[in-house]
DNA sequence: AGAACGAATGTAAGCGCTTCCAACGACGGA
DNA sequence: TCCGTCGTTGGAAGCGCTTACATTCGTTCT
């Protein structure tokens, strides 16, 4: 129907179509109340009939914020940082703003991106293990509002936390209730803060119980990285349970010992963490966490930011839930 | 450190401290080539100091474009739109774009949310069931490209969607294999153009074969649903086999057989769609969707479109593959 | 030596919007 | 009747950037 390669209606021709200033049709379209009734309705018309779509950056460069916010992390592949997104979005969606998102999952110039995002928003969130803290900082240093989630503070900026540590703790309190004694820890507390905290929460418990804490099976993040990791693990060594740093690891070392012949929690009990949707179904215990919370804490932390609101930075710790299921050791002969 | 409320740092600033013109500095942090190398490498370094950031809004007003996609879509809690979205924002940030997003679940005033999106992006992707028609076709008539996933055309709009039809005859066939000739189908075909594709081509095959195709037991997405819809109808009838029309309902589906004593496939074979993580453990008989390609797709298309490379539309339709596990009944006594 | 050229940089005109301030009438009160 | 007021609208500046075009100034060529 309409001709090709079509330039975007601006306000001028839609003001000149309706037979009024720009700035009427600006205030006509938004305003409401300055403008007279029959004028504002005309106005409304015309941009209808001309389809105009007012252009977010002229506007963003007049109000001088772009009504935006932004939301780095590693990945989207697992369930969890998916959900966290979502809390994000939501909130911040309800805060009439825009989301801006970005992976940085194994990006070279990850840190180039992110800062080229900063350049879009108003303020943003970043998540765990997406670029040095010198980036971070680098960032904080421009005045831009900005939230850390489920990564250690840097400097004076905002941090939202899960209790890694805490849960670590009562994983490893309902372990050695089990009786198991003899522990691996698969995982790297290098990679993430989360695995750090974790791994720290569960080795305290453990010395603090008197048992000799194990050092970690250092793997990634993944199926994969969990299945060739307790596979070789298992086949060398025979501890009464294998704690893993998420269910995803858990999952591959489920998979592990089955294909060794082991039964579990027969042969050798096993724990994940974050309680994703696979992990009620294998029957795993592990440690739940709030992830639509923490993102929807973080949109309305970095909301207090952005407006000027938030004064002192505090750092925010959620909380998490044991979810005790069938794979750390029989209860009443369930299994 | 440095005081409260600083207003950001301008093009004009640097350009001044660096004793240069604006168009000077404009060109030292982009261009380069243009502009001597001890006068960029001044520029550069004062911008550094400086902690400047560039507006990209300044820039977007400059330039007619705002380097942004947007991708809409109804949710991101189930792993399935997670992945789509994933797939699209690697090729969007490849492609040295920023990727907007916006879910519409349930969102009372998605229309206007997505008329605002586009007014920020240089074109966008919209899935299934978020917005009317009337809307795409009058975002699409503003010039705005756009691609469509996994929803029926709208006009001369792109759009991409998985073969679910023949999918669902493959499994049909598949069903019918193993004996099956009494069925049940889980879930409603008006709510998504997805379910609708996997029911016709499933009602189609059963007629094929003679068979006497089941009306659909409507119910909504999710596990819950599928679980309150499964319970009440395997209570009061017993087909051979329940297609369900996705994952999430099939796991529900395969809690309410547990929970009436059912075994499956003994009792009441099961199958799902879209072949998600918990359907690996659950072994779950169900159809793989290339999720990731579709987002990639999705953004590629889009991206030409935006560069006025694509010429006419056309529709483009991804495979699907059938996963054989062992929740549709048994094969060679594995059960 | 003067002209022609090219590299380096500056000038300034927008991009599309918001909003301060001024202008303009119509109206009511003194 | 005149003026102040208020409701409505327009004029115009300016947000921070890009870029076409102009300017400047060494070089080189004749």
């Amino acid at each position: 129907m309409s001709g090709r390669e079509r330039r975007p209606v601006t306000i001028y021709e839609v003001a000149e179509r309706a037979g009024v200033s720009i700035a009427t049709v600006s205030r006509a379209l938004r305003d409401s109340e300055l403008v007279a009734a029959p004028t504002r309705r005309r106005v409304q018309q015309v941009a209808e009939e001309l389809r105009f779509r007012p252009s977010r950056a002229g506007r963003a460069l007049a109000e001088g914020q772009h009504a935006a916010n932004g939301i780095v992390f590693p990945d989207l592949s697992g369930p969890y940082y998916a959900e966290v997104v979502l809390g994000y979005e939501e909130v911040v969606a309800k805060l009439g703003r825009s989301v801006l998102i970005l992976a940085t999952n194994g990006r070279p110039n990850a840190a180039e991106a992110v800062l080229e995002l900063a350049g879009r928003v108003d303020g943003m969130v970043i998540m765990g293990r997406t670029v040095a803290d010198e980036v971070v900082a680098r960032i904080a240093d421009t005045g831009l509002p900005l939230v850390l989630l489920a990564r250690p503070p840097v400097g004076l900026v905002d941090t939202i936390m899960t209790d890694n540590e805490h849960s670590a703790r009562d994983l490893a309190a309902h372990l050695l209730g089990h009786g198991h004694r003899t522990f691996a820890f698969l995982g790297d507390p290098d990679e993430s803060p989360d695995v750090a905290g974790r791994y720290a929460g569960f080795r305290q418990a453990l010395t603090d119980a008197g048992v000799d804490p194990p050092d970690p099976t250092r793997c990634a993040f993944d199926v994969r990285a969990g299945y060739a990791a307790a596979r070789e693990l298992l086949s060398r060594t025979r501890p009464n349970a294998v704690v893993c740093a998420n269910d995803e690891v858990a999952l591959g070392a489920l998979q592990a010992a089955e294909d060794l012949g082991l039964s579990v929690p027969g042969d050798v009990a096993l724990t994940g963490w974050d309680d994703i949707m696979a992990a009620r179904y294998t029957r795993l215990t592990t440690v739940h966490q709030p992830m639509r919370a923490l993102g929807a804490t973080a949109a309305r932390r970095l909301d207090e930011r952005i407006h000027g609101v938030a004064t002192k930075t505090r750092p925010d710790v959620l909380p998490t839930r044991l979810i005790v299921r069938t794979s750390c050791g029989p209860h009443d002969r369930e299994v």
